[in-house]
DNA sequence: GCGACAG
DNA sequence: ATCTTGTCGC
């Protein structure tokens, strides 16, 4: 699986941002996709010991959760952890992850959030725009946004509110544990998202895709 | 200036 | 994220 397009890694702080300013333009926020055969789950663990990060991503067949095929790379971490400018650190090795994949997904789960940031354009919608494909960001915790805690049970949910726009969903996954925050990636409608997540995480906090991308990259990290 | 801050 | 003990809340 390839992206659609290419765009330099190498950057400032200050031209990762104007760069975001730029793509959040191209985020599509309606479901644009019939279909949903394959669903990819992508997670990246970071060995402070090599300075390396592990990206993993699993392909799951959307009816019976199955996984499909499944990919583990390690790269040197080049870019340091800045809150807002997560995906310039951790797509360079998702991508290398990605070039190995031979099922193209119609939907991929991220781990962390979508239009639920700053410059509405985290680390989801980045994938979704340089693949264009579908993408969902399910984030355990907040980046920006306010919100009233949802119901305790499951499939409660409170929008994530910054200033006057919805920005995303708080969802409980599960009755009586926290919730995560589900947002926009591209080309996809929050209802949608929200459902599908709800969808994924059945049996767990987070959906299933999640939780499979990062066991393996556990697997990985731990030896 | 201070606090908050995806993984 | 990773590393870690005791502590707090239900």
């Amino acid at each position: 699986m390839k992206p659609s397009f290419e765009h330099v890694w190498n950057l400032t702080e200050q031209e990762a941002i104007q760069l975001q300013t730029h793509l959040a333009k191209k985020v599509i926020s309606s479901d644009e996709f019939l279909t949903i055969d394959y669903v990819a789950g992508v997670d990246v663990a970071y060995s402070k010991y090599n300075n390396t990060l592990i990206a993993g991503i699993v392909i799951l067949d959307m009816r019976s959760l199955d996984v499909t095929e499944s990919v583990v790379v390690e790269d040197d971490a080049s870019f340091p952890y800045i809150p807002g400018l997560f995906s310039f650190r951790e797509l360079p090795p998702v991508a290398k992850a990605f070039s190995q994949i031979k099922t193209v997904p119609q939907l991929v789960v991220c781990d962390g959030q979508g239009v639920a940031h700053p410059r509405r354009f985290g680390l989801a919608c980045h994938l979704g725009v340089l693949y264009d494909i579908p993408t969902i960001g399910c984030g355990k915790t907040r980046l920006c946004g306010e919100y009233i805690e949802p119901s305790p049970e499951r499939g409660s949910s409170s929008p994530l509110i910054d200033q006057t726009e919805i920005i995303g969903n708080v969802l409980r996954t599960q009755t009586n544990v926290k919730p995560i925050f589900v947002s926009v990636g591209h080309k996809i409608s929050l209802p949608t998202a929200n459902q599908i997540v709800l969808q994924l995480a059945t049996k767990y906090r987070l959906p299933e895709t999640t939780r499979q991308a990062d066991q393996l990259v556990n697997a990985r990290l731990k030896r």
